[in-house]
DNA sequence: ACCTGAACACCGTTCAAGT
DNA sequence: ACCTGAACACCGTTCAAGT
């Protein structure tokens, strides 16, 4: 009901912030569900966002400035079980999040290095120095995390439930810190 | 060229083969790129194979009937390492698998069971009896070589060169295994 | 700058036919 | 039983226009 030419008061938040509302009704985000919902015609959305990839780019970020950052005093393997879990519970709500997840290597965004940095700072704090080697632990952490939500994503529910995989995750979370950490 | 009602020599086995080397080719299977490779209709492939699910399902099975089990008087630890190893590099050089392996969270196939239970085997040598505990640590492996494998499959090439997440899944492996098996 | 309409180039799958 | 043609219901994205 509206020509070309008239606006529609869209903005990039808006189109961020339907993204997350059809991500919580379904698990696949579609430019033209997002569209539907803003009242709007598809191609509209590419005024504010750069394509569907950069959409869930935003989406991603946007939920991950939400973690809450482990305090600075806490326990270093305490502290990243937390921030792990966390990751791994944002994943698990969301999805549809996980094939882009998995297709970019982890996230990329402000709110995504923020999370890395106070994972390095943790792992200083055990010990582990070498920049390399935080490189190592941080990649088998979150891959871990990915891997385990992909599986659990996985849409017909699977054979596997929920509460085992979640179980199995924090199984495999600590015998990871355990390896990745030095013995105190 | 042909009518309907005229065969075209099909086979389940034809079919297979046609989407192998379909995914040889690029990172992922369509139907229809199946059905051009074999001169066919893309309906044509529904009187030979469940849909696209059922087909990469047939896939995958084929290419883990290739894979070599542990010989029995293995060291379990080496023997798990390896049938883990072999299962990463599969899915590191079939992409397209990746994300329909994740979905069907790990494959069921009979081939997929046979590798199962040698990990079984392998780590009843090792001490570990209770059969939830292999449940959990098999869980653990697996969801580590699915997380790894998808996110090298990332089809860009991503950030992260494929050496170093060769190298990063090699250590989240053994961090793994020396979490899973009892001390010796 | 922002939005629409129409189109392009794809998908997987189903259904009614033909032999 | 096996295959085709046509169609359905989708996709993401681009392009030319309109204000």
């Amino acid at each position: 009901m509206r020509g070309p030419g008239q606006r529609a008061g869209l903005s990039r938040e808006a189109v961020v912030s339907a993204a997350r509302a059809v991500l919580e009704q379904g698990p696949t985000l579609s430019m033209r569900a997002v569209a539907a919902r803003l009242g709007v015609a598809p191609n509209a959305l590419y005024s504010h966002v750069e394509g569907r990839d950069g959409l869930l780019d935003a989406v991603l970020d946007d939920l991950l400035g939400a973690l809450a950052l482990p305090a600075p005093d806490t326990d270093p393997a305490a502290g990243l079980t937390e921030v792990m879990t966390a990751s791994h519970e944002l994943l698990l709500s969301h999805p549809g999040l996980v094939p882009h997840f998995v297709a970019r290597q982890g996230a990329r965004g402000e709110n995504a290095q923020r999370l890395g940095e106070s994972m390095r700072v943790l792992l200083a704090r055990a010990g582990v120095d070498d920049r390399a080697a935080q490189d190592t632990a941080i990649r088998v952490l979150v891959t871990h995390a990915i891997g385990d939500a992909a599986v659990a994503a996985s849409p017909d529910g699977g054979p596997v439930p929920v509460d085992e995989l979640r179980a199995s995750y924090a199984t495999g979370l600590g015998w990871l810190l355990t390896g990745a950490l030095p013995r105190s």
